[in-house]
DNA sequence: CGCTCTCTTGATAGACTTCAATGTTAGTGG
DNA sequence: CCACTAACATTGAAGTCTATCAAGAGAGCG
Protein backbone atom coordinates (compact mmCIF):
# COMPACT_ATOMS: atom_id res chain seq x y z
CA UNK A 1 0.00 0.00 0.00
CA UNK A 2 2.48 2.45 0.99
CA UNK A 3 4.79 1.31 -1.89
CA UNK A 4 1.98 2.21 -3.96
CA UNK A 5 1.04 5.64 -2.67
CA UNK A 6 4.73 6.76 -2.97
CA UNK A 7 5.16 5.07 -6.36
CA UNK A 8 2.02 7.08 -7.75
CA UNK A 9 4.43 10.23 -7.09
CA UNK A 10 7.67 9.33 -8.06
CA UNK A 11 9.29 6.55 -9.81
CA UNK A 12 11.02 4.40 -6.83
CA UNK A 13 13.83 2.03 -7.84
CA UNK A 14 13.80 -1.69 -6.67
CA UNK A 15 16.45 -1.12 -4.37
CA UNK A 16 14.01 1.41 -2.63
CA UNK A 17 10.70 -0.59 -3.08
CA UNK A 18 13.00 -3.46 -1.08
CA UNK A 19 13.62 -0.83 1.64
CA UNK A 20 10.52 0.18 2.05
CA UNK A 21 8.62 -3.46 1.90
CA UNK A 22 11.02 -4.39 4.75
CA UNK A 23 9.88 -1.76 7.06
CA UNK A 24 8.89 -3.27 10.21
CA UNK A 25 4.99 -2.96 10.42
CA UNK A 26 2.79 -3.44 13.02
CA UNK A 27 -0.68 -3.38 11.33
CA UNK A 28 -3.65 -3.37 13.96
CA UNK A 29 -7.84 -3.35 13.80
CA UNK A 30 -9.15 -0.31 15.66
CA UNK A 31 -12.59 0.30 16.12
CA UNK A 32 -13.96 4.40 15.31
CA UNK A 33 -13.77 7.03 17.14
CA UNK A 34 -10.67 6.20 18.55
CA UNK A 35 -7.76 8.11 19.42
CA UNK A 36 -4.77 6.65 17.74
CA UNK A 37 -2.35 9.79 19.15
CA UNK A 38 -3.23 12.49 21.25
CA UNK A 39 -2.28 16.26 21.40
CA UNK A 40 0.23 16.38 23.90
CA UNK A 41 1.95 12.76 23.04
CA UNK A 42 5.28 11.82 22.14
CA UNK A 43 4.86 9.29 19.95
CA UNK A 44 7.63 6.93 19.05
CA UNK A 45 5.84 5.29 15.59
CA UNK A 46 3.71 6.44 12.30
CA UNK A 47 0.58 5.61 11.19
CA UNK A 48 -0.01 4.58 7.94
CA UNK A 49 -3.54 4.18 7.13
CA UNK A 50 -4.44 0.82 5.18
CA UNK A 51 -8.87 0.99 5.36
CA UNK A 52 -10.97 3.29 6.61
CA UNK A 53 -10.84 7.05 7.46
CA UNK A 54 -9.25 9.18 10.04
CA UNK A 55 -9.00 12.78 11.23
CA UNK A 56 -7.02 15.60 12.68
CA UNK A 57 -8.34 17.54 15.07
CA UNK A 58 -8.00 19.73 18.24
CA UNK A 59 -10.27 20.07 21.06
CA UNK A 60 -11.01 23.87 22.40
CA UNK A 61 -12.37 25.80 25.60
CA UNK A 62 -16.50 24.85 25.74
CA UNK A 63 -16.64 21.79 23.78
CA UNK A 64 -15.59 23.50 20.87
CA UNK A 65 -13.34 21.44 18.07
CA UNK A 66 -11.72 22.01 15.22
CA UNK A 67 -10.84 19.09 12.77
CA UNK A 68 -8.06 19.55 10.09
CA UNK A 69 -7.92 16.80 7.54
CA UNK A 70 -9.36 13.70 6.98
CA UNK A 71 -7.63 10.97 5.69
CA UNK A 72 -8.18 7.53 3.58
CA UNK A 73 -6.20 4.70 2.93
CA UNK A 74 -2.91 5.31 2.02
CA UNK A 75 -1.92 8.49 4.49
CA UNK A 76 0.50 9.00 7.16
CA UNK A 77 -1.16 11.22 9.20
CA UNK A 78 1.33 11.74 11.74
CA UNK A 79 4.64 12.00 9.46
CA UNK A 80 4.80 15.19 11.09
CA UNK A 81 5.83 13.42 14.33
CA UNK A 82 9.18 12.37 12.72
CA UNK A 83 10.52 15.56 13.35
CA UNK A 84 8.04 17.28 15.64
CA UNK A 85 8.60 14.83 18.74
CA UNK A 86 5.30 16.17 20.63
CA UNK A 87 1.84 16.43 19.37
CA UNK A 88 0.51 19.63 18.75
CA UNK A 89 -3.13 18.05 18.23
CA UNK A 90 -4.68 14.61 18.09
CA UNK A 91 -5.37 11.93 15.53
CA UNK A 92 -8.29 9.90 15.78
CA UNK A 93 -10.43 7.02 13.43
CA UNK A 94 -13.54 8.45 12.16
CA UNK A 95 -14.58 4.86 10.97
CA UNK A 96 -12.94 1.06 12.19
CA UNK A 97 -9.92 1.35 10.59
CA UNK A 98 -7.17 -0.69 9.79
CA UNK A 99 -3.83 0.84 11.03
CA UNK A 100 -0.06 -0.08 10.23
CA UNK A 101 2.61 1.37 13.08
CA UNK A 102 6.08 2.04 12.05
CA UNK A 103 8.35 2.75 14.12
CA UNK A 104 10.24 6.33 14.00
CA UNK A 105 13.38 4.60 14.50
CA UNK A 106 13.22 2.51 11.14
CA UNK A 107 11.32 5.82 9.03
CA UNK A 108 14.47 8.12 10.10
CA UNK A 109 16.73 5.21 9.07
CA UNK A 110 15.36 4.98 5.65
CA UNK A 111 14.87 8.45 5.46
CA UNK A 112 18.64 9.00 6.31
CA UNK A 113 19.60 6.02 4.01
CA UNK A 114 17.73 7.18 0.83
CA UNK A 115 17.28 10.50 0.45
CA UNK A 116 15.06 10.44 -2.57
CA UNK A 117 12.41 8.68 -0.41
CA UNK A 118 12.82 11.28 2.09
CA UNK A 119 11.87 13.70 -0.53
CA UNK A 120 8.62 12.12 -1.16
CA UNK A 121 7.82 11.99 2.00
CA UNK A 122 8.26 15.07 2.86
CA UNK A 123 6.89 16.27 -0.35
CA UNK A 124 3.56 14.47 0.93
CA UNK A 125 3.67 16.58 4.70
CA UNK A 126 3.94 19.85 1.98
CA UNK A 127 1.09 18.78 0.10
CA UNK A 128 -0.81 18.50 3.02
CA UNK A 129 0.00 22.38 3.94
CA UNK A 130 -1.09 23.35 0.52
CA UNK A 131 -4.82 21.58 1.61
CA UNK A 132 -4.60 23.22 5.01
CA UNK A 133 -4.54 26.32 2.78
CA UNK A 134 -7.27 25.72 0.76
CA UNK A 135 -9.24 24.74 3.87
CA UNK A 136 -8.38 28.43 5.11
CA UNK A 137 -9.84 29.65 1.83
CA UNK A 138 -13.17 27.80 2.64
CA UNK A 139 -13.15 28.96 6.28
CA UNK A 140 -12.18 32.73 5.45
CA UNK A 141 -13.19 33.39 1.79
CA UNK A 142 -15.58 31.27 1.10
CA UNK A 143 -19.48 30.65 2.03
CA UNK A 144 -21.00 27.70 3.69
CA UNK A 145 -21.87 26.60 0.73
CA UNK A 146 -19.03 27.12 -1.33
CA UNK A 147 -16.69 25.51 1.76
CA UNK A 148 -19.07 22.53 1.82
CA UNK A 149 -19.48 21.62 -2.05
CA UNK A 150 -15.37 22.37 -2.00
CA UNK A 151 -15.14 19.40 -0.07
CA UNK A 152 -17.03 17.46 -1.09
CA UNK A 153 -14.68 17.94 -4.39
CA UNK A 154 -11.79 17.52 -2.66
CA UNK A 155 -12.40 14.46 -1.18
CA UNK A 156 -13.92 12.82 -4.56
CA UNK A 157 -10.60 13.92 -6.07
CA UNK A 158 -8.16 12.36 -3.25
CA UNK A 159 -10.23 9.39 -3.39
CA UNK A 160 -10.44 9.06 -6.99
CA UNK A 161 -6.56 8.89 -6.93
CA UNK A 162 -6.14 5.71 -5.07
CA UNK A 163 -9.12 3.92 -6.94
CA UNK A 164 -11.63 4.47 -3.64
CA UNK A 165 -14.18 6.27 -5.64
CA UNK A 166 -15.52 6.18 -9.31
CA UNK A 167 -18.50 8.20 -11.21
CA UNK A 168 -18.73 10.91 -8.81
CA UNK A 169 -19.80 8.82 -5.55
CA UNK A 170 -18.27 7.33 -2.41
CA UNK A 171 -19.16 6.48 1.17
CA UNK A 172 -18.91 9.53 3.13
CA UNK A 173 -18.78 8.36 6.65
CA UNK A 174 -18.78 11.40 8.28
CA UNK A 175 -21.91 13.24 10.71
CA UNK A 176 -23.31 16.29 9.46
CA UNK A 177 -21.13 17.27 13.58
CA UNK A 178 -18.13 16.63 11.94
CA UNK A 179 -18.79 18.45 8.86
CA UNK A 180 -19.28 21.49 11.13
CA UNK A 181 -15.96 21.08 12.99
CA UNK A 182 -14.00 20.85 9.90
CA UNK A 183 -15.45 23.52 8.23
CA UNK A 184 -16.06 25.95 11.18
CA UNK A 185 -19.86 25.82 11.21
CA UNK A 186 -23.00 24.55 13.44
CA UNK A 187 -24.10 21.21 12.98
CA UNK A 188 -27.67 22.94 11.89
CA UNK A 189 -26.15 25.09 9.58
CA UNK A 190 -24.57 22.07 8.08
CA UNK A 191 -27.98 20.54 7.66
CA UNK A 192 -29.04 23.48 5.80
CA UNK A 193 -26.73 23.67 3.49
CA UNK A 194 -26.86 20.14 2.44
CA UNK A 195 -30.55 20.16 1.94
CA UNK A 196 -29.75 23.19 -0.80
CA UNK A 197 -27.24 21.38 -2.27
CA UNK A 198 -29.61 18.20 -2.80
CA UNK A 199 -32.60 21.13 -3.79
CA UNK A 200 -30.46 22.22 -6.26
CA UNK A 201 -29.52 18.69 -7.81
CA UNK A 202 -25.59 18.91 -7.45
CA UNK A 203 -25.53 16.03 -5.00
CA UNK A 204 -27.60 12.99 -2.85
CA UNK A 205 -26.08 11.85 0.62
CA UNK A 206 -28.63 9.30 1.93
CA UNK A 207 -26.53 6.19 3.86
CA UNK A 208 -23.89 7.76 3.80
CA UNK A 209 -23.03 7.65 0.23
CA UNK A 210 -22.83 10.92 -1.28
CA UNK A 211 -23.11 10.98 -4.99
CA UNK A 212 -22.24 14.21 -7.40
CA UNK A 213 -24.93 15.14 -9.75
CA UNK A 214 -22.86 17.70 -10.88
CA UNK A 215 -19.72 17.86 -11.19
CA UNK A 216 -19.20 20.83 -13.75
CA UNK A 217 -21.43 23.03 -11.65
CA UNK A 218 -20.31 21.96 -8.27
CA UNK A 219 -16.55 22.32 -9.23
CA UNK A 220 -17.63 25.68 -10.66
CA UNK A 221 -19.84 27.04 -7.30
CA UNK A 222 -17.18 26.34 -5.21
CA UNK A 223 -14.18 27.15 -7.48
CA UNK A 224 -12.72 23.72 -6.78
CA UNK A 225 -9.04 23.88 -9.06
CA UNK A 226 -7.67 20.77 -8.26
CA UNK A 227 -3.80 22.10 -8.46
CA UNK A 228 -3.19 22.22 -5.25
CA UNK A 229 -3.58 18.60 -4.42
CA UNK A 230 -0.60 18.21 -6.58
CA UNK A 231 -1.49 15.09 -8.01
CA UNK A 232 -0.37 15.50 -11.69
CA UNK A 233 -1.90 14.31 -14.94
CA UNK A 234 -4.06 12.37 -12.80
CA UNK A 235 -6.16 15.65 -11.37
CA UNK A 236 -8.12 16.31 -14.32
CA UNK B 1 21.35 33.98 9.08
CA UNK B 2 20.24 31.44 7.76
CA UNK B 3 22.92 29.30 9.96
CA UNK B 4 21.60 31.15 12.81
CA UNK B 5 18.09 30.63 12.52
CA UNK B 6 18.53 26.79 11.40
CA UNK B 7 21.09 26.49 14.74
CA UNK B 8 18.86 27.49 16.92
CA UNK B 9 16.36 24.59 16.01
CA UNK B 10 19.22 21.54 16.26
CA UNK B 11 22.85 21.73 16.67
CA UNK B 12 24.92 22.27 13.03
CA UNK B 13 28.46 20.22 13.14
CA UNK B 14 31.10 22.46 11.65
CA UNK B 15 30.95 20.56 8.22
CA UNK B 16 27.14 21.24 7.74
CA UNK B 17 28.10 24.90 9.04
CA UNK B 18 30.12 25.54 6.12
CA UNK B 19 28.12 23.75 3.81
CA UNK B 20 25.22 26.74 4.36
CA UNK B 21 28.26 29.64 4.26
CA UNK B 22 28.78 28.24 0.80
CA UNK B 23 25.44 28.24 -0.41
CA UNK B 24 25.25 30.90 -3.67
CA UNK B 25 22.78 33.59 -2.70
CA UNK B 26 21.97 36.34 -4.66
CA UNK B 27 20.56 39.18 -2.06
CA UNK B 28 18.35 41.83 -3.71
CA UNK B 29 16.51 44.59 -2.15
CA UNK B 30 12.91 44.52 -3.12
CA UNK B 31 9.95 47.10 -2.43
CA UNK B 32 6.89 46.91 -0.63
CA UNK B 33 4.07 45.19 -2.11
CA UNK B 34 5.89 43.16 -4.75
CA UNK B 35 5.46 39.73 -5.64
CA UNK B 36 8.19 37.38 -5.69
CA UNK B 37 7.12 34.34 -6.69
CA UNK B 38 3.09 33.94 -8.37
CA UNK B 39 0.69 31.31 -8.44
CA UNK B 40 1.25 28.58 -11.14
CA UNK B 41 5.22 30.01 -11.59
CA UNK B 42 7.58 27.28 -11.73
CA UNK B 43 10.25 28.88 -9.56
CA UNK B 44 13.99 27.20 -9.93
CA UNK B 45 15.32 29.07 -6.56
CA UNK B 46 13.97 29.72 -3.19
CA UNK B 47 13.93 33.02 -1.31
CA UNK B 48 15.36 33.54 2.42
CA UNK B 49 14.17 36.68 3.76
CA UNK B 50 17.04 38.58 5.50
CA UNK B 51 14.96 42.22 6.07
CA UNK B 52 11.30 42.69 6.11
CA UNK B 53 8.12 41.17 6.40
CA UNK B 54 6.79 38.64 3.43
CA UNK B 55 3.20 37.32 2.99
CA UNK B 56 2.12 34.14 1.07
CA UNK B 57 -1.50 34.77 -0.24
CA UNK B 58 -3.95 33.81 -2.83
CA UNK B 59 -6.06 36.13 -5.16
CA UNK B 60 -9.98 34.86 -5.16
CA UNK B 61 -13.25 35.61 -7.69
CA UNK B 62 -14.86 38.78 -6.97
CA UNK B 63 -11.69 40.63 -5.76
CA UNK B 64 -11.11 38.69 -2.67
CA UNK B 65 -8.17 37.62 -1.09
CA UNK B 66 -6.69 35.16 1.73
CA UNK B 67 -3.05 35.48 3.59
CA UNK B 68 -1.87 32.19 4.42
CA UNK B 69 0.88 33.31 6.90
CA UNK B 70 3.32 36.33 7.67
CA UNK B 71 6.70 35.51 7.24
CA UNK B 72 10.12 37.50 9.12
CA UNK B 73 14.07 37.70 8.47
CA UNK B 74 15.25 34.03 8.75
CA UNK B 75 11.99 32.19 6.87
CA UNK B 76 12.11 30.37 3.26
CA UNK B 77 8.48 31.23 2.82
CA UNK B 78 8.80 29.04 -0.65
CA UNK B 79 10.60 26.00 0.72
CA UNK B 80 8.29 24.01 -0.83
CA UNK B 81 8.97 24.77 -3.80
CA UNK B 82 11.87 22.58 -3.47
CA UNK B 83 9.41 19.57 -3.87
CA UNK B 84 6.00 20.83 -5.24
CA UNK B 85 7.56 22.36 -8.59
CA UNK B 86 4.08 24.62 -9.40
CA UNK B 87 3.02 27.43 -6.93
CA UNK B 88 -0.71 26.87 -5.95
CA UNK B 89 -0.50 30.34 -4.17
CA UNK B 90 1.98 34.08 -4.88
CA UNK B 91 4.88 35.48 -2.52
CA UNK B 92 4.87 38.75 -1.90
CA UNK B 93 6.99 41.75 0.41
CA UNK B 94 4.66 43.30 2.84
CA UNK B 95 7.39 46.20 3.77
CA UNK B 96 10.36 46.91 1.69
CA UNK B 97 12.48 44.37 1.90
CA UNK B 98 15.50 42.24 1.59
CA UNK B 99 15.77 38.87 0.24
CA UNK B 100 18.31 36.06 -0.38
CA UNK B 101 17.90 33.85 -3.96
CA UNK B 102 19.43 30.24 -3.84
CA UNK B 103 18.90 28.22 -6.49
CA UNK B 104 16.68 24.92 -6.36
CA UNK B 105 19.65 22.77 -7.61
CA UNK B 106 21.92 23.87 -4.77
CA UNK B 107 19.26 23.47 -2.04
CA UNK B 108 18.94 19.95 -3.58
CA UNK B 109 22.57 18.91 -3.33
CA UNK B 110 22.74 20.22 -0.48
CA UNK B 111 20.02 18.31 1.39
CA UNK B 112 20.74 15.49 -0.69
CA UNK B 113 24.24 15.38 0.58
CA UNK B 114 23.32 16.38 4.60
CA UNK B 115 20.23 14.63 5.86
CA UNK B 116 20.54 16.34 8.80
CA UNK B 117 20.09 19.34 7.17
CA UNK B 118 17.23 18.42 4.95
CA UNK B 119 15.52 17.17 8.31
CA UNK B 120 16.07 20.47 9.59
CA UNK B 121 14.34 22.34 6.34
CA UNK B 122 11.97 19.71 6.19
CA UNK B 123 11.07 20.42 10.52
CA UNK B 124 10.62 23.93 9.30
CA UNK B 125 7.87 23.53 6.69
CA UNK B 126 6.44 21.08 9.42
CA UNK B 127 5.85 24.11 11.97
CA UNK B 128 4.77 25.92 8.98
CA UNK B 129 2.12 23.64 8.49
CA UNK B 130 1.19 23.90 12.79
CA UNK B 131 0.72 27.59 12.23
CA UNK B 132 -1.64 26.80 9.42
CA UNK B 133 -3.61 24.46 11.77
CA UNK B 134 -3.67 27.33 14.48
CA UNK B 135 -5.09 29.84 12.02
CA UNK B 136 -7.75 27.38 10.90
CA UNK B 137 -8.63 27.15 14.18
CA UNK B 138 -9.12 31.21 14.40
CA UNK B 139 -11.05 31.26 11.27
CA UNK B 140 -13.28 28.39 12.19
CA UNK B 141 -13.81 28.54 16.13
CA UNK B 142 -12.43 31.93 17.81
CA UNK B 143 -14.47 35.29 17.92
CA UNK B 144 -12.73 37.75 15.47
CA UNK B 145 -11.38 39.32 18.61
CA UNK B 146 -9.82 36.36 19.57
CA UNK B 147 -7.95 35.54 16.32
CA UNK B 148 -6.74 39.09 16.28
CA UNK B 149 -5.27 38.49 19.49
CA UNK B 150 -4.03 35.44 18.74
CA UNK B 151 -1.98 36.53 15.98
CA UNK B 152 -0.95 39.36 17.88
CA UNK B 153 0.52 36.87 20.10
CA UNK B 154 1.82 34.50 17.46
CA UNK B 155 3.92 37.04 15.95
CA UNK B 156 5.21 38.30 18.87
CA UNK B 157 6.53 34.83 19.93
CA UNK B 158 8.46 34.65 16.69
CA UNK B 159 9.59 38.11 16.20
CA UNK B 160 11.12 37.64 19.70
CA UNK B 161 12.56 34.24 19.22
CA UNK B 162 14.75 35.98 16.56
CA UNK B 163 15.41 39.00 18.53
CA UNK B 164 13.31 41.22 16.59
CA UNK B 165 11.26 42.22 19.57
CA UNK B 166 11.37 42.59 23.48
CA UNK B 167 8.83 43.88 25.85
CA UNK B 168 5.97 42.84 23.98
CA UNK B 169 6.31 45.63 21.87
CA UNK B 170 6.78 45.29 18.14
CA UNK B 171 6.27 47.11 14.55
CA UNK B 172 3.25 45.62 12.77
CA UNK B 173 3.73 46.14 9.28
CA UNK B 174 0.29 46.12 8.04
CA UNK B 175 -2.69 47.54 7.34
CA UNK B 176 -6.04 46.52 8.84
CA UNK B 177 -7.15 45.19 5.53
CA UNK B 178 -4.03 42.84 6.14
CA UNK B 179 -4.92 41.39 8.82
CA UNK B 180 -8.72 40.86 7.50
CA UNK B 181 -7.60 39.02 4.46
CA UNK B 182 -5.30 36.70 6.59
CA UNK B 183 -8.22 35.93 9.39
CA UNK B 184 -11.50 35.83 7.23
CA UNK B 185 -13.02 39.15 8.52
CA UNK B 186 -13.85 42.45 6.45
CA UNK B 187 -11.33 45.64 7.20
CA UNK B 188 -14.15 47.25 8.81
CA UNK B 189 -14.62 44.89 11.62
CA UNK B 190 -10.60 44.54 12.07
CA UNK B 191 -11.42 48.10 13.23
CA UNK B 192 -13.58 47.50 15.36
CA UNK B 193 -11.69 44.69 16.63
CA UNK B 194 -8.82 46.67 17.63
CA UNK B 195 -11.04 49.77 18.86
CA UNK B 196 -11.82 47.22 21.30
CA UNK B 197 -8.79 45.65 22.45
CA UNK B 198 -7.76 48.98 22.90
CA UNK B 199 -10.74 50.05 25.27
CA UNK B 200 -9.98 47.42 27.31
CA UNK B 201 -6.61 47.92 27.50
CA UNK B 202 -4.68 44.90 26.22
CA UNK B 203 -2.84 46.80 23.06
CA UNK B 204 -1.79 50.33 21.75
CA UNK B 205 -1.60 50.44 18.09
CA UNK B 206 -0.21 53.43 16.56
CA UNK B 207 2.23 54.42 14.37
CA UNK B 208 2.72 50.81 13.10
CA UNK B 209 4.31 49.87 16.56
CA UNK B 210 2.13 47.05 18.48
CA UNK B 211 2.26 47.03 22.48
CA UNK B 212 1.07 44.56 24.40
CA UNK B 213 -0.28 45.92 27.67
CA UNK B 214 -1.49 43.19 29.22
CA UNK B 215 0.39 39.77 27.95
CA UNK B 216 -0.94 37.29 30.62
CA UNK B 217 -4.67 38.65 29.76
CA UNK B 218 -4.41 38.45 26.01
CA UNK B 219 -3.00 35.04 25.94
CA UNK B 220 -5.58 33.90 27.92
CA UNK B 221 -8.26 35.69 25.94
CA UNK B 222 -7.13 34.20 22.83
CA UNK B 223 -6.19 31.00 24.34
CA UNK B 224 -3.01 31.19 22.91
CA UNK B 225 -0.56 28.36 23.75
CA UNK B 226 2.97 28.90 21.92
CA UNK B 227 3.38 24.69 22.24
CA UNK B 228 2.23 24.59 18.02
CA UNK B 229 5.00 26.60 17.29
CA UNK B 230 7.32 24.28 18.30
CA UNK B 231 10.05 26.54 19.36
CA UNK B 232 11.50 24.77 22.65
CA UNK B 233 12.50 25.95 25.59
CA UNK B 234 12.42 29.59 24.09
CA UNK B 235 8.82 29.61 24.39
CA UNK B 236 7.46 30.42 27.80
C1' DC C 1 -38.56 -2.37 22.64
C1' DG C 2 -36.35 1.41 24.42
C1' DC C 3 -32.08 3.85 24.04
C1' DT C 4 -28.89 6.78 21.88
C1' DC C 5 -27.12 9.15 18.17
C1' DT C 6 -27.98 11.68 14.17
C1' DC C 7 -30.77 14.37 11.28
C1' DT C 8 -34.24 17.87 10.55
C1' DT C 9 -36.89 22.04 11.15
C1' DG C 10 -38.46 26.52 13.28
C1' DA C 11 -37.70 30.75 15.80
C1' DT C 12 -34.66 34.11 17.50
C1' DA C 13 -30.31 36.35 18.35
C1' DG C 14 -25.78 37.71 17.41
C1' DA C 15 -21.68 38.33 14.67
C1' DC C 16 -19.99 40.08 10.85
C1' DT C 17 -20.46 42.27 6.12
C1' DT C 18 -21.55 45.76 2.95
C1' DC C 19 -22.21 50.34 1.61
C1' DA C 20 -21.20 54.88 2.18
C1' DA C 21 -19.25 58.79 4.17
C1' DT C 22 -15.85 61.22 6.94
C1' DG C 23 -11.49 61.77 9.39
C1' DT C 24 -6.52 61.16 9.66
C1' DT C 25 -1.83 60.86 8.17
C1' DA C 26 2.18 61.11 5.40
C1' DG C 27 4.09 62.34 1.31
C1' DT C 28 4.67 65.51 -2.92
C1' DG C 29 5.31 69.42 -5.48
C1' DG C 30 4.65 74.24 -5.96
C1' DC D 1 4.78 76.55 4.28
C1' DC D 2 0.74 75.19 2.19
C1' DA D 3 -2.34 72.95 -1.02
C1' DC D 4 -3.11 68.62 -2.89
C1' DT D 5 -3.22 63.67 -3.15
C1' DA D 6 -3.48 58.96 -1.93
C1' DA D 7 -3.58 55.56 1.50
C1' DC D 8 -5.34 54.14 5.48
C1' DA D 9 -8.39 54.40 9.54
C1' DT D 10 -12.83 55.28 11.61
C1' DT D 11 -17.76 55.54 12.14
C1' DG D 12 -22.88 54.75 11.24
C1' DA D 13 -26.76 52.28 9.28
C1' DA D 14 -28.75 48.44 7.20
C1' DG D 15 -28.64 43.83 5.78
C1' DT D 16 -27.01 38.88 5.51
C1' DC D 17 -25.15 34.87 7.13
C1' DT D 18 -24.60 31.79 10.63
C1' DA D 19 -25.10 30.45 15.59
C1' DT D 20 -27.88 29.12 19.37
C1' DC D 21 -31.80 27.19 21.51
C1' DA D 22 -35.33 23.99 21.38
C1' DA D 23 -37.98 20.22 19.94
C1' DG D 24 -39.38 16.42 17.18
C1' DA D 25 -38.40 12.60 13.77
C1' DG D 26 -35.64 8.71 12.07
C1' DA D 27 -32.40 5.19 12.27
C1' DG D 28 -29.42 1.84 14.13
C1' DC D 29 -28.35 -1.24 18.08
C1' DG D 30 -28.27 -4.12 22.17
Amino acid sequence: MLIRKLGSIARLSDEEQQAIACLPIAVRPLPAAQDIVREGDRPSQCCLILDGWVCRYQLLGEGKRQIFSFHIPGDIPDLQSLHLPVMDHSVSTVTKATVGFIPHEAMLELTATYPGIAAILWRDTLVDGAIFREWMVGMGRRTATQAIAHLFCEMYAKLEAVGLATNHRYKLPVTQADLGDALGLSNVHVNRVLRELRERNLITLQGGWLEILNWAELTKLSEFDPMYLHMGRRAA
